[in-house]
Parts: C-alpha cells; structure tokens; sequence
DNA sequence: GCATAAGTTGAGGACAGCGTCAACTTTGCT
DNA sequence: AGCAAAGTTGACGCTGTCCTCAACTTATGC
C-alpha cells in the first residue's frame, strides 16, 4: 500500500472512531469523510462497505475487551471477576456510542465474536462453579445483561449520573445463587444467538 | 365531522395499528395511508405529524394497560400483582412491534402517562410495603425493568419460543427483597425520567 | 336538485444519504 | 526525469421518505 493511501486509512479510521463514539453507527458517512480530511470516494475505496469501517474502528475495542476478561480470570474471587468485567464492558459502551450499539447489535462477523465467546464463557462457568452465580445461568444469558445495560445507557445518556451502574446492580442481584428462584424457559441456545448478532 | 371523513379516519387509525404492530413505529406513512385505503394526503389531514397517528392508533392500549394495572391490584397478594402487571405488559409488548417501540421510547405527551404513573405507582408501593419488594426499589426504578424487556424482546422476534420471559425472570429475582444488596446510585428523579420519555 | 363547505387526491418539490466513475493527481520504481 | 500503477476527487444519479397544494369530488342542509 502506498505511503499516502496508508496516512488516509488512518486518518479515516481515527475519524470513524470519533464520529461513531459521538453519534452513533448510523452517522452519514461524509460526516467521518470530511472529520478526515478526505473525500467520500477515498472512504468508499477503502471501505467499500459501512461494516469495513465499523470494524477497522473498533478493532482495538476488541482487544480492549480481551484483556479486561484476561484480567477479570486473574482475580481471586470468581463472583469478583464476573462483576468486574461486567461493569468494565458497560463503562466502556458508557463512554462510546458506537460501542454501546455495537454491544446490542452485535458485530455482523463471528471472527472476533469467538475469541469473545471464549472469554466469557470462562468467566461465567468459573463463577457458577465457584457458588455465586446461580447454576442455571448459561453463557448466552449474558446476552439479557448486556442489552439490558445497553438499552439503559442510551436512555440514559443526557442524564449527567451514570444511572446504569443502579441498573447494573439490581441485575447482579438477580443472578445471584441465593436469589435464584426457577425460570420458566431454557436459555438461548448458541446457534440462536449467532443468528441475532448475525442479524438473521 | 362528515360520515366519509369520520370513516377514513377509522381506517387510518385501523391500518396504522396493523402496520405499526408489523413494522414498527418508523414505517413509511404510506404504507399505512395505502393499507387504509386511503391517499397519503387524506392521512396527513386527518394526522398532521406522525405522533398524532401513533396516539391514535395506541389509544387504548393505554385502555388495556389500565385495566390489567387495575386487576393487579385486585390480587390479593400485593407481589403477584407487581408481577401480573410487569408480565402482562411485557406480553402486549412481545405482540405488537410499534407497542414495544412505544414502551422503549415514550410517548412525546404526557397526558396518559400521568395516568399509568398513578397506576404503577400504586402498585410499586403496595409490593414493596408487602415486604417482598426491595425496600429500595422505586417507580422510576421501573423503567429499567421496561427497557430491559423491550430490548429483548425486540432482539429475540424472530426466536420461536418467548425468551424474554426467562430474562423477565431473571430480573424479577434481583427485586426481591430477599436478594438486595446496596445499590450504589439514587434512582432517577421523577423529572429525569420525564425528560427522557420527552425526548429532552 | 343545487350550492357550498368539507373532504380527497396524487403528482411533485425538497431533502438526505448512498454509492459510482471518469477525470485528475501522486507515488515510487527504473 | 519519466512513466505506469496506485490513489483521490467530488459532482452526479438514484432511492426513499416527507409533506404540500391546486384541482377535483362528495356530503349535507335548504
């Protein structure tokens, strides 16, 4: 790739970063064009689609979330670990627009969503098994708190407190052992929720 | 108002909630002017801004809300009425996609929801003067319970099976009592949450 | 039955976002 | 320096929705 045609990818990647974190997933697309410093063909040429450019932008969002779940298995306590990751993954989305519509849509692409899976799916079976959270919570339940919290911070974006963190709180107490009463319906199976964050 | 208007306008507000259930509340206008029957012009008439469709169309499901709140508090044991109410409801929300929207987002009046506040608001205090609600759990508070489901609800439409009663469940399990630990932010005022149904 | 107020119609202007492409510019190799 | 390949540009056509309004139709009271 030529010296010049790199700068741009940067330049149009940093803008997407800015705009998506501002507005949203569904900004028009000259909004990030023109906060790069470049035109509408160049961003096109790049990223022949929007989800080119919402992955490029959010790549490192990715990895962010990796080491906050790397971190979370490091911590003695497994109910800590869960709730730490839980509250690091919603102050994220929190700060970031983008990242909180990316967390309720889901990623079109189920490359990095398996590395994900992976993740969580360790930091739920270890707090099950350590005896907090409550034996009949499954992996894809998770999906329930993320949308949750998702929905909240939208909602309660302009608010100046961080409301979801008493939102959060009241679903944590949900999950755990000792308030476990029976739930009336098997949980998502895997191949469901595939088909929701592919959008099928 | 003449008998051919008078019965335009039953068909607009009769398409408008077929629609609306499918499609959701940002449909194109004349999708609903078309199932009427009815020209686009004949619509706009009648109903000058979208909102004023909406209102129509969801009139009395602000009836039935009303009705089952009132039967909730008919039930003798004040949590089984909270949790009628909150399934109920979420019941006409899994069944009509513009209903789901509406609960999500607010209706930009607050003409009935000063209604359905009273209502709640009667309900919320009887459950959690019965014991079983969290002594710290508040009206407001409810809107996180109605978000919750709304964006599960609308995630999971395609799935066969009503998942978000599982979810329903799980949520129903953080505001007992019995489950509470302290939460670590006030609830939103009565205002913030006016302004975010408002759209401020 | 006729006049007139009430109501309807739908083509069309305004707008916003998408995505393309032929003409132009820049890079970097030789 | 010269040149081919790589890259950039932005005006433009397309689509979809909104909303209006001048011309037309219909209901109703007399």
């Amino acid at each position: 790739m030529r010296r010049d045609a790199e700068l741009n990818r940067e330049r149009l990647v940093a803008a997407a970063r800015e705009v998506f974190a501002e507005r949203g997933l569904d900004v028009a697309l000259d909004a990030v064009a023109k906060r790069a410093g470049v035109s509408i063909g160049t961003l096109y040429n790049r990223f022949p689609t929007r989800n080119d450019l919402v992955r490029a932008a959010f790549a490192d969002s990715v990895d962010t979330v990796a080491r906050l779940g790397e971190h979370a298995l490091g911590l003695e306590d497994p109910w800590d670990g869960f709730v730490y990751f839980v509250e690091q993954v919603s102050q994220l989305q929190a700060a970031d627009r983008g990242y909180n519509e990316l967390a309720a849509r889901g990623v079109p692409t189920s490359e990095e969503l398996a590395r994900g899976y992976d993740l969580m799916s360790r930091i739920v079976a270890r707090a099950r098994e350590g005896g907090v959270l409550r034996a009949d919570f499954t992996l894809e339940d998770m999906a329930f708190v993320t949308w949750s919290i998702t929905r909240t911070i939208e909602a309660t974006a302009k608010t100046g407190t961080a409301v979801w963190r008493r939102h959060l709180a009241l679903i944590l107490d949900g999950l755990r052992a000792s308030a476990a009463h029976p739930l009336p319906v098997p949980p998502l199976s895997r191949e469901e929720l595939a088909d929701i964050y592919r959008g099928c």
